[in-house]
DNA sequence: ACGTTACTTGAACGACGTTCAGAAAAGAAC
DNA sequence: GTTCTTTTCTGAACGTCGTTCAAGTAACGT
């Protein structure tokens, strides 16, 4: 298959379209049809360049996981397990609020029942985790690496959920400008649990 | 209006199976045809119950939000506010558990972008966090009740973050059978924070 | 019994994701 | 350049969905 990058270059061209529709109207707001337009192709394209809307979604996403690495990694200005993950944790929530839609859409996106994640979509996630797991590897030097990630997913989950909460306003929100004092104070007092666990004192 | 009960049943039954359907196939698997074939009735009938679709579905959140808040009561054996604390995260990690779907639904479910929540609904989540801001409040009476409500709303979001993750296994899932005991840690952690904030030591 | 109001019905509508037969373009072979 | 083959592209058409509405039916007041 020589001109392989004709086809390539309809599916860069549709990811980045949905990508913009995505942070202009929202996941719910991506419809085959502005995609197609704004890609400049017709409505048929899309399922020459990817298998459904759904696969075009994750291909958005992967994205936007791409430069949330990005952010998180900009913050690495290392003194100590603690301040490291606070930054984590505080660059987290910043890239939530400047990238509100693209974010939502991370966790918004559902495919449906019984079809689960392709590998390589899974696989992205895994590096966000291993991100948390090296501060909280010299929090615990104690703990087996198995433990640490499950710490770690909790760390995420519970970041996450803070995060989440408050930038929907639904339920019960955060409200936004306590958004990152709040995660700091999160992150803080797990922090500490973590160093109390291990050395019995504070 | 004499005969104010005939409306009113066929809401009820259209609720009823509404969240029978929810419970089935998940809130994707909600469809107007369905539900109106389940309540026994013709597919235009719902709008005369319901303004649309998303209204049947918060009613159904709304009865699961109920049983929600029985099931957080009925953890009061209290023996002071760590265990209280403890006690109703592990009780939402474990109604999480038994009705993942209806669960799910009460976070999966979004009214197109705009609108919001009528206040009816709205109200009905504030009552989560009064239950979770009495312990709290005997952790730190040095706070006034707007900070309590902030951490009371940091708390659940962050219980709810863990919980949410786990029981999609989507993303960077804890691993559904660490679920309790890994609420418990986080808890814990939130809790010994709170305390050591407080006193200064632990 | 009749008129009025309220409810109920299901065919029809428009929007959506997806498919597919045919058109168009690109590549290979001469 | 011409022809044949293969790949890519197109947009009308299909099935499903939520929602509407004119027509039908039941309930109530007088």
């Amino acid at each position: 298959m020589p001109d392989t990058d004709r086809k390539t270059d309809l599916r860069t061209r549709l990811i980045a379209a949905a990508e913009t529709e995505i942070a202009e109207k929202g996941l719910m707001g991506l419809k085959a049809r502005d995609v197609t337009q704004r890609a400049g192709c017709a409505l048929g394209a899309i399922y020459n360049a990817v298998a459904d809307l759904d696969e075009l979604v994750m291909r958005v996403n992967s994205r936007t996981l791409e430069r949330m690495g990005a952010a998180l990694a900009a913050t690495s200005g290392a003194e100590g397990p603690e301040a490291v993950t606070l930054g984590l944790a505080d660059a987290y929530a910043v890239f939530a609020l400047e990238n509100r839609r693209l974010w939502s859409a991370l966790f918004e996106h559902r495919l449906p029942e019984g079809v689960d994640m392709p590998d390589w979509y899974r696989q992205e996630h895994e590096v966000l985790i291993a991100r948390i797991m090296a501060p909280l590897k010299s929090l615990r030097p104690d703990l087996p690496d198995d433990e640490i990630r499950l710490r770690a997913r909790t760390l995420f989950g519970a970041v996450h959920g803070v995060v989440h909460l408050a930038l929907q306003g639904r339920l019960v929100g955060v409200p936004e400008p306590f958004l990152r004092q709040e995660v700091a104070a999160l992150v803080g007092a797990l922090v500490l649990g973590a160093k109390v666990a291990r050395t019995g004192k504070v």
